[in-house]
DNA sequence: CCCGTAGATGAAAACTTTTTTCATTGACAG
DNA sequence: CTGTCAATGAAAAAAGTTTTCATCTACGGG
């Protein structure tokens, strides 16, 4: 998810591109799984109120994506699809492209279920940690 | 996870057993996925304060599992290895057994990550809603 | 069976996080 | 350039969670 499609899908849907969206999409991609806290420490001249509206715009736009993982909200720009490795004793969180899952073994055809995405965690101990 | 076995885990590690203890676990078993809300409702007599506080002790006793599925914590008893499929039309939250997460497939060699544990998550359409 | 005590409870207050309100500002189409 | 309507920001409100502290009680020892 570049800068560049990001503000295509603003303009796209009659969204203002404003300097302050543009500030909080830099945000987020300097690094992924922010706290809001650290998302604000990145773009230092916008509002509080305006980041948690930037950031539920951009959710529904599917720019980005929310996570809770146990410790508050955090976000991350939703560029590929990953999944996530948790740490539960430092808390780092690293990401893995490869999907783990067998969709054979969704039992979605008897319940009518039509899936449209997935989430995968894994909670453990990192190697630092050990 | 029965009532008795978690009586027994709580005075195992020296926890009291109190009545208002033994309601929020009424409560628990009496539906899955239950918000802070919902369970309140089912223990009219217990203070907000101990209802908050007798999650966080079960939490760390293995008996209840919180779960941020993007609409607030929600509480599950931690009984049986399950995965969720959830609806984000009607936000109906759906369990099933079978786990579909290929282990082989988790990159943990590599990076020296010790699995404890994991959680998988479904979103889609449920039958209803299609 | 009763007592003493450490742990548990509940009300209020404090805190944190998120949303609403509303006056002002500014992006951008024409 | 100009007008308009969406966007912004400060303050206040609302929602969610934790801390404080005085009182109470589960339960082991007597």
């Amino acid at each position: 998810m570049s800068l560049e499609s990001a503000v295509g899908k603003m303009r796209g849907r009659g969204y203002k591109v404003t300097p302050q969206r543009v500030a909080v999409l830099g945000a987020l991609a300097a690094e992924q799984h922010q706290s809001l806290e650290g998302i604000r420490a990145r773009c230092p001249g916008v509002g509080m109120v305006t980041v948690y509206r930037t950031l539920d715009l951009l959710g529904s736009l599917g720019i980005v994506r929310r996570l809770d993982l146990g410790d508050g909200a955090r976000y991350e720009l939703a560029a590929d699809h990953h999944h996530h490795m948790i740490c539960e004793s430092c808390g780092d969180i690293s990401e893995f492209e490869e999907c783990p899952l067998d969709s054979a073994r969704i039992p979605t055809q008897n319940q009518g279920f039509e899936v449209r995405s997935h989430s995968v965690e894994v909670y453990g101990r990192c190697a630092a940690c050990l």
